[in-house]
DNA sequence: CAGAAATCCACATACGTATTCAAAATATGC
DNA sequence: GCATATTTTGAATACGTATGTGGATTTCTG
């Protein structure tokens, strides 16, 4: 392997100065047309390329953002979150459009991944992704804005929050699930996912679930609500253990497609019928909700928007521009697993 | 927000010299346990991080490997094959294990990422996922080999190949999808999934499908082989071609569980049986294979292993160790699709 | 054709770290 | 108490790039 060319081997070619290579690449003006196209040749044809470690130490930037993966509880490999792999695509999709790299990294929720890459100057800046609980998270959060780092988070948004956070609007995808639900009438509407201010978001599709009964006069039972974090598992346990607690229900509101997953597959092995016997409806829209069988009503999250949302939050607040508060629009999917359309 | 701390910050808080800094902060055995302790304060204090750039140019190297994707055809939003979303949590992790980042990036098969990466000192080695046409693959792996970049590359493996390659036994993984569909009784077995050398993954197990069947006594009808992408349109059209054919089938193969899943949906929409008038086995064991009605047959890549396997294929051409080609073995996982157990 | 303006380029330097080498400080042995 | 061995630190420097500044050459202008 021939050993890497540098601007010097290029500018000794050229017989010119290292600082003439430079400006030559970058396009400066003050360089000639025709040794720029020289320098070009030769730079092309020792395969040159420039030192994005040294060019960065000089810029002072790194043109790189980090993706934060959250996945709490299961630091195993039991799986991520799929919403957020959809996620992926779109964010390192813009990332190269707005011609920055993304590193990418999984990380405990309890860990000290706060202090860590825009410090070391690994990034520009910090895409935080991930359900968990939010009382972990509040603190860091507060510390990063305090270190002035660039960071935007995908979350549960309200105001007062520290640093930004862009999510979708889980309070109107609540009402929305709800009203769905009703209008095939049904009316014992359970709801599966942790509805404590630990997980907010969870916590607000059940508030706008709540809100759409009370529109038609509907005071939600509390006891249709049962817990269940983020995970087939859970949305399995959560429903044998609606199912065993004898209240009556209809239809079942579940926190993420993930959770209505897990629970279509107890109600089957109960031997209730989708949605005949009991309707459900998801959130999230994931890839697989299309293929469950019946195939899964969801409220959809825009992952595409969101991911470019969220990059160019962060490039905005590198340039040291404001970025708001966002929510974004979650719209309902009609499949059948609420009865036909 | 405070500027940023360096070496020298810390040096004059001290009382010391910067590269005695950069010692203790090593952990260099030459330093007093005294001073170190006393520049290890100062530096968590002023909530210190190494400059990775300064630290990269310094030490040439990066600790950074770059995970390239390839998708194509569909360089669009569609998805990115699962599988290889699944195999993400895993090389992300061993990555971190062994302590070192990971860059991500989507690339059209097309374009000029082989030039890129490494020798811009992004990364110190590259880890290449995707299917694509092999005649693209081929030039390009030629050229990171002459460059002496150090790369592992995910898919059909053979000797000769331009660098190291690492992928699943695709041609057992063929016979024993056939062998399967044979025991369960079916004769005529389709094939879907182009089985040009261009997709030599596809091929192969095209191959392995053959060779069962041949055990068997059974020649392949080439009639039933139909060419398919990798994308459940591609899956739904081959099978509708194939239903179109008028050729006697009583099993279809799919080259993977996506093409499997679109080609489940085109029989469906043609009244079609699953297992009952058709059995079907596909390829990767992607989430969604669980999920399908009825739950598709497959066969698994472990993905987990091969996660590990190309990150410390990688890892091992940096410290410029041998790395031979490997395969992995496949797993025959039975669900319903192909009749009871 | 002289002087000014414009063009093009080289010199010097900084980014922050890690290492080589030599020097200073301390400990050891007789 | 002095010479020697040992430990601990500092000065100098290199990694490769990008840019401010000023000098040289060319081109323009009257």
């Amino acid at each position: 392997m021939a050993v890497k060319a540098t601007s010097f081997d290029i500018a000794q070619l050229a017989g010119v100065s290292q600082p003439t290579v430079s400006r030559a690449l970058r396009g400066s003006p003050t360089v000639s047309e025709q040794t720029r196209l020289r320098i070009e040749a030769i730079a092309k044809q020792l395969n040159y390329k420039v030192d994005k470690n040294a060019s960065n130490l000089r810029l002072q930037e790194t043109r790189t953002l980090a993706l934060l993966f959250f996945e709490e509880p299961s630091p195993d490999d039991t799986g991520i979150n799929p919403f957020f792999l959809s996620m992926l695509g779109s964010l390192t999709r813009t990332c190269a459009q707005r011609g920055y790299d993304l590193l990418i990294s999984f990380q405990q929720l309890s860990a000290n991944w706060h202090v860590d890459y825009e410090d070391s100057r690994k990034a520009d800046g910090i895409i935080l992704l991930g359900y968990g609980d939010y009382e972990l998270y509040r603190a860091k959060l507060e510390k990063l804005v305090e270190q002035g780092t660039h960071f935007v988070r995908w979350g549960f948004a309200e105001e007062g929050q520290p640093g930004t956070t862009i999510g979708c609007d889980n309070f109107r995808g609540g009402i929305d699930a709800a009203r769905h639900l009703l209008q095939h009438g049904r009316r014992n509407i359970a709801f599966l996912g942790d509805a404590s201010s630990h997980y907010p978001e969870f916590q607000d599709r059940y508030r706008g679930s709540c809100e759409a009964q009370g529109g038609e006069g509907i005071v939600a039972n509390p006891k249709l609500q049962i817990d269940a974090l983020n995970s087939q598992e859970a949305g399995y346990e959560a429903a044998m253990h609606l199912m065993d607690s004898k209240e009556t229900f209809d239809a079942i509101f579940a926190a993420s497609d993930t959770i209505a997953i897990g629970a279509m597959r107890a109600l089957r092995d109960r031997g209730l019928e989708i949605p005949a016997d009991v309707a459900i409806i998801g959130f999230d829209d994931i890839p697989a909700a299309s293929l469950t069988h019946p195939p899964l009503t969801t409220i959809q999250q825009d992952y595409r928007l969101a991911g470019e949302i969220l990059v160019d939050g962060v490039l905005k607040q590198i340039r040291n521009e404001q970025v708001p508060t966002a929510v974004l629009p979650a719209k309902l999917i009609v499949r059948n697993s609420c009865g036909s359309h």
